[in-house]
DNA sequence: ATGGGGCTTCCTACGATGGGAAGGTCAAGG
DNA sequence: CCTTGACCTTCCCATCGTAGGAAGCCCCAT
């Protein structure tokens, strides 16, 4: 199988892995006598791991340790199970830091009339030095014009 | 005020300063006849605008827009607000995005008994196409290995 | 006048991906 | 046989926001 028809089976795009082979994520496929890559089925086995990988939000450092521990025969899956605990943390942290500043925003924005008039919430609150963040205790006073929704 | 008098006083680098500027976010600074940058206060104002809106996500284009209407006395907050909620449903996607792999990972983990067999279910998940990916319609005929056992 | 810290520009890198150019290769059809 | 077009190869560049560093100039205090 040349490069192009492992990409389509597996998913994973030609230039992505060519880019896996230079980094080491995979070991380098054999070749033609002209020059060309070949793939073996197994091989387009380990590319559609990488896409899934991928697909669940792991880096490719991280998909490395997983692939180690698929081709280890003797693992053991509370490695597996740590490996993929620590990525949904990850994945929970930046889910709780996203949805800060959404919820944030969307309750600047519903402070906000949304007219033909200038004056709004939003640039107001950009433009304050200091962070409002969470204000349900209300410490300084000075800058609290922000009210969460 | 120099450059780094203005990256503390405002919470961006000066090295993102330097960039912002080199992008056209900011406007060129004035320099000093030795070529350094000054800053007023005017411009640490702009910085923290530029910071704050930072910290709530926006890119750096996003801003130049916000940065248009904050500069334009006659804008309407209803464009501000516009711009605001596109963000927060961009946050919101991105979110769900996250989201989607956490719980398919946890669900995946939960069933992982992380011990110290090798058989595990988040492995065996991995190597298993991400859905049965239309074999209805075979196209490329030839490579149709999808789901074994 | 010397030393240390700040400033300048320019170059590099990251992580993962895509785009494209220049050139070699293969298979099919005239 | 030769052309054509699809495929392959390598190499370079771009993204986006941020950071690190080198070489060299500037400013202030000692």
């Amino acid at each position: 199988m040349n490069i192009g028809a492992a990409a389509k089976a597996s998913g994973v795009s030609a230039k992505m892995i060519r880019y896996y082979e230079e980094t080491g994520l995979i070991p380098p496929a054999g070749r033609t006598a002209a020059g060309y890559r070949v793939y073996s089925d197994q091989d387009v086995h380990m590319l559609r791991f990488i896409r899934r990988a991928r697909d669940l939000g792991f880096s490719v450092e991280g998909i490395r340790e997983l692939l180690g521990l698929w081709r280890d025969q003797s693992r053991q899956s509370a490695d597996v199970k740590r490996l993929a605990l620590a990525h949904v943390a990850d994945l929970r942290r930046k889910i709780a830091e996203l949805e800060d500043m959404a919820s944030t925003l969307e309750a600047l924005a519903s402070a906000c009339h949304g007219n033909d008039r200038p004056d709004c919430p939003i640039l107001s609150e950009l433009e304050t030095p200091c962070k409002p963040t969470d204000s349900t205790t209300d410490r300084s006073g000075a800058i609290n014009r922000f009210r969460r929704g």
